[in-house]
DNA sequence: ACCTGAACACCGTTCAAGT
DNA sequence: ACCTGAACACCGTTCAAGT
């Protein structure tokens, strides 16, 4: 089936397909996304790169289904749910972590999402030269805590060599989970902290 | 050369041999680990069941390494050494953060770097429950870093969609870097939320 | 321009030898 | 018990067809 009159393939598609993937739960990569579309590895590279422009085509998928609603509100509460709705996509999807982590954001919606966060930190006060080193802050946060999702439940394994954290693993869950109150903890104390960037500043 | 004499491998060695590939930034994996030793990559089966195992033995080369001193002193300073000698591990062996982030943590000697940890917690007051997640957050907060210092320096592409990113892009950077400042806010965010912690339940 | 099939240089893992 | 070599089922990528 050489040259079809009309394609069969378009970076859309490609894009989409990833999604499918990654929403099944199914492994991920360049073979797997031509199988999903019925067509050939190489027959991908007429369309894209390679395997990053894919998951790049992907993360703007992503990053368009979860955008977050934070145009108005308090710029602390905008970073929050920022943080929250992050958060649940990668709870709901933990194959993403390993996916998105560690590669330049290129994609124009994934941008968008960060450029609100962004325009929530103006809006409350903080300094252009600030804003990098803020957003950096967030963006590891997030990356840490997405980590977390899609790591295994036992963390550490329990030992007569380590006592304290022997114990410390018996001791009884709270009632949200280890991982949702590790989460909240943590973005208490990001925000707290970023609160408190600004108050130094006033004083 | 079918069994030798004296065994030409052991765990101790393909640990030093996964080690070295790390420290000198080679590409790391089975068939690597192999060919350091000069040995065909189904005889390490003979000594490990597989690629995790070899990782695991490799954690606690570095985490014998990396070892923090924080056995007395403040409990919140015990913390910060650990984070920044985590910090600049990964700063020095980027390549280690894909490697032992997500994975239950088994080795006897990384474990013991975790109990450390837990037992300043202990002396800082955190009760038995809220161990686990003090080590959550404190672990997520590590890898969120580390992760950053295992990304390209670009983390965001500036564009016309997105001005305000753009402008905090164009930012002058601080002396010490986008990175080290990051980290350095985030440090002192986790303290100060560790330390408050403490506060509410004295207070 | 767009798809295929073969090829390349890799992976991690298994297993039947061979001593 | 310990190492090899062949084999298996994968990767991502390139490239010469073919229309």
């Amino acid at each position: 089936m050489p040259r079809p009159r009309t394609p069969l393939l378009s970076t859309d598609r490609i894009g989409d397909a990833a999604m499918e993937l990654v929403d099944a739960g199914r492994p991920f990569g360049v073979n797997a996304v031509a199988r999903h579309l019925g067509v050939t590895p190489s027959s991908l590279y007429h369309h894209v790169s390679g395997l990053d422009e894919i998951v790049e085509l992907m993360r703007g998928r992503f990053a368009e289904r979860y955008a977050p609603r934070m145009a108005e509100g308090d710029w602390d509460h905008a970073v929050a749910e920022a943080l929250r709705v992050q958060r649940r996509m990668y709870g709901e999807h933990p194959l993403l972590v390993p996916l998105l982590s560690g590669k330049t954001v290129v994609d124009r919606r994934s941008l968008l999402w960060y450029e609100q966060i962004a325009a929530a930190l103006v809006r409350g006060g903080f300094r252009d030269d600030e804003l990098v080193i803020a957003l950096s802050v967030i963006d590891a946060f997030a990356f840490g805590f997405g980590l977390d999702l899609a790591s295994p439940a036992e963390a550490w394994t329990a030992t007569d060599d380590v006592p304290v954290l022997s114990r410390a693993l018996a001791a009884p869950l709270p009632p949200r989970g280890r991982r949702d109150e590790a989460f909240e903890w943590g973005l208490r104390m990001l925000l707290d902290g970023l609160r408190a960037r600004l108050a130094d500043r006033a004083g």
